[in-house]
DNA sequence: GCAGTATTACTCGGATAGTCACTGTCCGAGTCGCTCCGG
DNA sequence: CCGGAGCGACTCGGACAGTGACTATCCGAGTAATACTGC
């Protein structure tokens, strides 16, 4: 039960989009950069992220990915989901109906009661991610930054960002 | 981000010991029988139940496994961290330190917000796994089975429960 | 017939190959900006 | 000097290898029941 490193990776470049202006973008190598990981792989992700519905990708020159939608509508949830695809990671393979005492499966009309729980419980964990907003973890990100730090983001973001004329 | 198979075979297994009278047994050949399962793959995870303290084995001839406290003293937290390891599913790679505007690690007294939330809704799933009990399920499972089945099972089991002598 | 002992068969435990999903990478399709040319 | 066409370069999108974790398996250590032998 590992989750996949591009869950990370998402969800800081979606932060990073949403301290963007409006409309702006910034390039799948800027953000390779900015977070120090290999460009191609995180390309993959993005695209995931762009399939979703949750960023939107401009091709050409001085073009890029921006948020589709406002921060406060974009949560933890939707990123985990698209990166790491919807199925829940418990998958009932239904070993109760095998072996010497399995029946028909008319004889199974209610689902797996250990998969009751366990899609419960996934359940909570995916409430927990949803009430998680990007906005808000910027907003705390923001409070508790080194301001250093701070301050050289937003001038490498100055260098980076496309703004499109239109 | 799929759990393995083995945390349902755990369960199923664990389900079935606490069905058993106290201190009987059932080898781990007959658990893989009753579940229709590989013998030699599920000792793998039956091992890591009884390392994690979960069941008892008894070993030689009539020997086998059982629970080693009371069903309702036994969650799917437990089962589900035994065979999956206690290790969590996000694990952060503090990519925030890389890239153009890292800084000396000083520069980061607070852990990363993004693993925070995380781990925050990794907690939710495991509190609601912990809210889960063997004896809870096994009563819910006794009523709504099939009742042939619950037959079945009872003439399987009593060819191949292991009473101790002791 | 009984006690003690060696045997035997059965059990769990750890170390060892095989397979699938995740990781990492590459090249091609599409598009916008720039340059050059003509008017 | 201005407009337009052509070119070029940059971007994202999908298809292709490599690696680690899960899957599956085997053989060995240990133990209790069993059969045998001697008394």
């Amino acid at each position: 039960m590992k989750l996949s490193d591009g869950v990370e990776w998402a969800i800081h470049c979606a932060m990073l989009l949403g301290a963007l202006p409006a409309g702006a973008t910034l390039s799948g190598k800027a953000l390779a950069e900015f977070h120090g990981v290999a460009e191609s792989y995180l390309l993959k992700h993005l695209k995931a992220l762009a399939a979703a519905g949750i960023l939107d990708s401009v091709t050409g020159p001085q073009g890029g990915y921006r948020l589709a939608r406002p921060a406060e509508r974009i949560s933890l949830l939707d990123i985990v989901l698209a990166v790491e695809g919807d199925r829940p990671a418990f998958r009932c393979t239904e070993i109760r109906r095998r072996g010497p005492c399995a029946l028909e499966d008319a004889a199974y009309p209610r689902p797996c009661g250990i998969n009751t729980a366990m899609l419960k419980a996934e359940a909570a964990y995916r409430d927990a991610l949803a009430r998680e907003d990007l906005k808000s973890l910027s907003a705390g990100f923001a409070g508790t930054a080194d301001p250093r730090f701070l301050a050289l983001a937003q001038a490498w973001l100055s260098g980076n960002t496309r703004i499109p004329k239109s």
